[in-house]
DNA sequence: CCCCGAACTTGATGCACATCATGGAGAACT
DNA sequence: AGTTCTCCATGATGTGCATCAAGTTCGGGG
């Protein structure tokens, strides 16, 4: 491993980042320098549920997954992230433990912003404040969106929306299994895989094992409004 | 009605409103100046899903129902906000249509603050905007809770959820219909209505015509927590 | 190449909750 | 007091999805 220099990543990583693109580069520098960039290995946490919040990170490298528990022993997922991606924020800004856990689900490097250092950063940085209510304001949205989903729409409809919603993140590849759909949907496997089979026979997607490629978006956009009316 | 001289009303609002409460007396006077303050009667909005955000406001008196309405036609209640309480922060921060509708559900006074005077002001006052970041992390918080509660528990425990939320945030009487608390947690009025008779018998409740007394908040806990294994 | 486990598929059954339908009880108005 | 309306309770029925239970396919390791 390179020596504790700043690797160059950390401030290009940065600049690309959800929450800091708009900072100009002595900003950057300021803010590197109170960064330290870790890898993790698939499968390691980098925080966990009710853990005590030291730390936010960005995602540099890999993909993350954000996860809770119900009381019923299910594990629920929040979300996944990626590079540029902003991970644990929640509990560092209200200083009240981790709300969920972060797993690594792949090789993946990850920079960590201590909070204390964070919040000091904050109140001289007016302008990164501001950007970081506009994510959370996004995030809040969508989540609120969900919500309301998984309230009151069927299964095929709550599963179109998350295969739609990760279609425009992150392409038409999905690589995801039937599992954690289900777990980001709320679903059992065995429905996501009756649901996708039903999508694959209507020609919207091609099924594949560990993954998913949307040839439909247009058709997937109408289930996700509306039951299928034809 | 009196004069648009600032009411005092809004000065001591905005001292003890959840956004504001860290500002001296001569920021929120700076404030002050940039709000106006509004009465609506009961049944009116404040501002509806899908429009421009122009304003967030801070209700001052009464109580404000936020809603969103399904591609199914229900409505979903995203949550009520009393006195000290922003609503259509969301849409402001982000500056995109609001993602839901607020609706006055007594007669209520609202302060209003324009989304240009608003950013503005928050440059100026870092402090101000970290306090918002907590604010929004807060709900964030409570909203991805609510999204696993729905997407992995049953009914019961669902609205023992909501109900002990509710009786954290506003006492022992709840002054909802079944309705509400159905579209609150994304179930029936008649499946609401079974499970407070179900809780009235345990006596952890006292049902009554469009209000609940709680009078077990500790049961409340042992149910919002797991299935009953008595 | 064979084995073995993970991911996936498919079928059968049950149940929790939605849906549909009806009746009662209280508040507001005449 | 009677009427009407909203809120609430409760029974009957239906159904979407969970649950339980076998398979099948694929990839990886010995």
């Amino acid at each position: 491993m390179a020596p504790d220099v700043e690797p160059p990543s950390i401030l290009a990583v940065l600049r690309s980042s959800e929450a800091f693109s708009t900072l100009d580069d002595v900003e950057l520098g300021e803010l590197a320098s109170a960064c330290k960039e870790i890898t993790y290995r698939s499968g390691e946490f980098v925080f966990r549920e009710g853990g005590r919040p030291d730390s936010l990170f960005i995602v540099s490298l890999g993909r993350v997954k954000v996860l809770k528990h119900s009381s019923r022993g299910k594990e629920h997922i929040v979300g996944f992230f990626g590079p540029g991606e902003m991970v644990g924020e929640v509990a560092v800004f209200e200083d009240r433990p981790y709300p969920a856990s972060a797993e690594v689900v792949e090789l993946s490097r990850l920079i960590r912003i201590r909070r204390a250092d964070f919040v000091t950063y904050l109140t001289r940085r007016p302008s990164v404040a501001l950007h970081i209510i506009r994510v959370l304001g996004a995030r809040l949205r969508v989540a609120q969106g969900r919500l309301m989903d998984s309230a009151t729409e069927r299964a095929q409809q709550r599963l179109a929306r998350i295969l739609l919603m990760l279609f425009r993140r992150i392409g038409p590849t999905l690589p995801f299994t039937r599992e954690e759909l289900g777990q980001m949907t709320g679903l059992t496997t065995e429905t996501v895989s009756r649901q996708i089979g039903e999508f694959s026979a209507m020609g919207i997607l091609q099924p594949g094992r560990r993954e998913l490629v949307i040839v439909d978006e247009a058709r997937l956009v109408l289930l996700s409004k509306g039951p299928s009316e034809s």
